[in-house]
DNA sequence: TATATTTATTCTACAAAATAGAAAAAATAA
DNA sequence: TTATTTTTTCTATTTTGTAGAATAAATATA
C-alpha cells in the first residue's frame, strides 16, 4: 500500500525548496525551516528527508558549482520536479477546503 | 526533547473533531477522513492517533450516552483542548504564511 | 433468558517518518 | 601539507502511521 500523503517534515521541506528556488540545499534549508518557524532542527534529519524525498521522486538534485567563498564542500542542490509540486499543491488545497468549514477556528486567526 | 509539531495523521485526526463537533468518534472520524480527502483508512490507526493525541493533551474525551438506534457500543467522544485548537491554528498560521511567499506555486492552485 | 446482530473500541505488531549526533568528504587558505 | 570551513553522509533511536484481529457493549428477537 503505497502511501501517498506527505508526512509533515516532508511537506515543510517540500516548501523551503519551493521558497529557496535556485539555492535550496541541505544547510539553507536548515537555516530557512528555524527563519520561517522558529523551530530548530538537526542537519542530519534535513538530508534524511531530502533523501527519502528524492527516492519518492518527489525532488531531484545535482552538485552546484563550487562558489568564490572561504571554502567547504559543494552544495547539493534540490528543485521540486513536477510530482513534488503537485503534491504540495494538493496538501495545500485538501486543507484549506477543510478550514473553510471550520469557520469558528478561522476566526481565532484574526 | 519535546517534539510540538503535529503528525500530518496527527494533524488531519484533529481538524476532522473540529468539524464534527459534538459528535466526533473513532468510526466517525474515520469516515469523514474518507469522505474529505478520499484516503481509506483503518479503525485502528485511527484510534491509535486519538490515543495518543489524549496523552499529550490535545483532545480529551468522555463516553457518550446509547442512542436509541439499533445497538451497539457506546461512543467515546472527543473534543479539542485549548492546546489542540492552539496547536491546529498554528500549524496552519505557520503554512499559510509561506505560502503567500510563494505565490508561484498559488497560481497554479486557480 | 439465551443468542444473534450491530456498532464501536481496544489490543498487538510492524513499517515508515522524524530526529540527533558524530564522522567523513571536499573545497580553499595559509 | 596542514588547517579551516562548509557541507554531506552515516548510524542509531524514538515517534508516528498503519493494519487487522479480537473484544466489548449495546439492542433485538426467538
Amino acid at each position: 500500500m503505497g502511501k501517498e500523503s506527505l508526512g509533515e517534515f516532508e511537506e515543510l521541506v517540500l516548501l523551503m525548496i519551493a521558497l529557496l528556488k535556485e539555492d535550496a540545499y541541505g544547510l539553507g534549508i536548515c537555516d530557512e525551516i528555524k527563519k520561517q518557524t522558529g523551530r530548530t532542527t538537526a542537519i542530519g534529519a534535513v538530508h534524511a528527508t531530502l533523501s527519502r524525498l528524492e527516492t519518492k521522486g518527489l525532488v531531484e538534485s545535482s552538485l552546484g558549482d563550487p562558489t568564490k567563498e572561504r571554502g567547504g564542500r559543494r552544495k547539493r542542490l534540490f528543485t521540486l520536479t513536477a510530482f513534488g509540486e503537485k503534491a504540495l499543491i494538493q496538501s495545500r488545497d485538501t486543507k484549506v477546503s477543510i478550514w473553510t468549514q471550520i469557520p469558528e477556528l478561522s476566526i481565532k486567526t484574526v
